[in-house]
DNA sequence: CTCCTTTTGGGACATATGTCCTTTTTATTA
DNA sequence: TAATAAAAAGGACATATGTCCCAAAAGGAG
């Protein structure tokens, strides 16, 4: 993580998602804008979080581990999203794994300052609420799923959620085994088993395996397999 | 359900838990007190709700159905709890069934009575959060609980959860068909599979069934496979 | 290029769970 | 009480998924 320290931008951002708005337009606020690389961790389970972050730009997985070492895959974010809302509010450490998937950027606001000058601001109370009450309703939701799909349903789903949005993504996404193994742990499966149900997915001529890439073949019977299921 | 005439039980409630703090002690607000008979339907999935309802008596379980008509369950809940919360936030109409395993006391108030005079009341609006963000995190966990848990582990779960805190529950819980149907649905399984998991731990001497009821015959193996997850 | 190590893939079998249908038990009615 | 219907239990088999381990492929060092 590296701190950005251009107000031009932080000021866009700002503008963009209405924060200021949120908090009240006269105030100016201790603001950080922070950038994450691709595939840096954002947030670690159990640590301390010390500051409330809205994402800006990019994408983050968020992931929930168990004891074992598997995690399984609770969704996606995009902008605008808030992070670290149960951790404000419960004082609890840090409840989920969250993994920057490209380039993100974040506006962070300290707990302290929160808690000072913020908790008695309807506004702002809102905007949490709406999130989080957003974020149970999902949640009820992929528990459902989890208990209803197949992997080859997931995966599907995975694949949708994951290649569908980028065009540029045509060719199909990045394979090496490493990623596979973590596609099956967060698909709350195995290796193996994963590897079989992409095998069985290449016979059905649905996607094509290729050295280091996957490719979909079939859009539509991958659509239906997902059972409208979408991992964001 | 019917309504409750009862000022000085409302009263006793009220302060009990520390409602009318919540919305500052002053004011009247337009409470009632509902009552709702064991196994009695208090909200069906689907249906517009239009009271935020605290649960001041009793205890309810909470399921989540989907369209093969199974149904998992979430969670039960016990005083004081807050049903409706999502539904009040986000405009959504009721998103998972809630029915009262024994007797049950609501306190209910409007909506619109506290969409015009409490959404701008931090104290309000701080409980909600507290509501919203702590059944987030059971959620969150209760999901990687499915993923994990054999239908053995989750059973066992769900008899702790409900012989356990009854006393006067020594004997059993009553057990007809129709019940472990229900059970099985709940835990997303089948009657089938539920009735080979029963007789495996009836051999195994954790429980016993009889002609209409199970009684546990060993508290702790029983606890430890359920993994220290309960249903509440 | 060859041998060796590491990584990746897959075979074989075990287990958990689902589905279908038959048997057994219980309740109901004549 | 016998006959029948309804409810509950269980057998047999199918499928999804996990575990273990070995084979194939890829990458390095000499």
């Amino acid at each position: 993580m590296k701190f950005v320290h251009n107000l031009k931008l932080l000021e866009t951002k700002l503008r963009g998602y209405h924060i200021e708005e949120m908090f009240g337009r006269e105030k100016q606020l201790p603001f950080t804008l922070q950038q994450y690389g691709q595939d840096e961790i954002v947030l670690l389970e159990g640590t301390e979080l010390e500051s409330l972050l809205f994402l800006v730009e990019g994408k983050m997985k968020i992931t929930s581990s168990v004891e074992t070492g598997k995690s399984l895959l609770l969704r996606f974010v995009q902008p605008f999203s808030i992070i670290g809302d149960i951790e404000l509010i419960r004082n609890v450490p840090v409840q989920s794994q969250v993994k920057a998937v490209n380039d993100c950027l974040l506006i962070g606001l300290h707990f302290d300052y929160i808690k000072q000058h913020e908790m008695n601001n309807p506004k702002f109370l809102h905007t949490l609420l709406e999130h989080v009450s957003y974020k149970l309703q999902t949640c009820t939701t992929a528990s459902r799923v989890n208990l209803l799909a197949s992997v080859e349903n997931k995966f599907a789903s995975y694949l949708m959620s994951t290649i569908a949005p980028e065009p540029d993504n045509i060719f199909g996404i990045e394979l090496k085994a490493s990623n596979i193994k973590e596609i099956a742990d967060l698909l709350g499966t195995t290796y193996r088993h994963l590897n079989r149900v992409i095998h069985s997915l290449s016979e059905k001529r649905i996607i094509e395996r290729n050295k280091n890439s996957i490719r979909i073949l079939n859009w539509s019977d991958l659509e239906e397999m997902s059972n409208g299921i979408r991992y964001k």
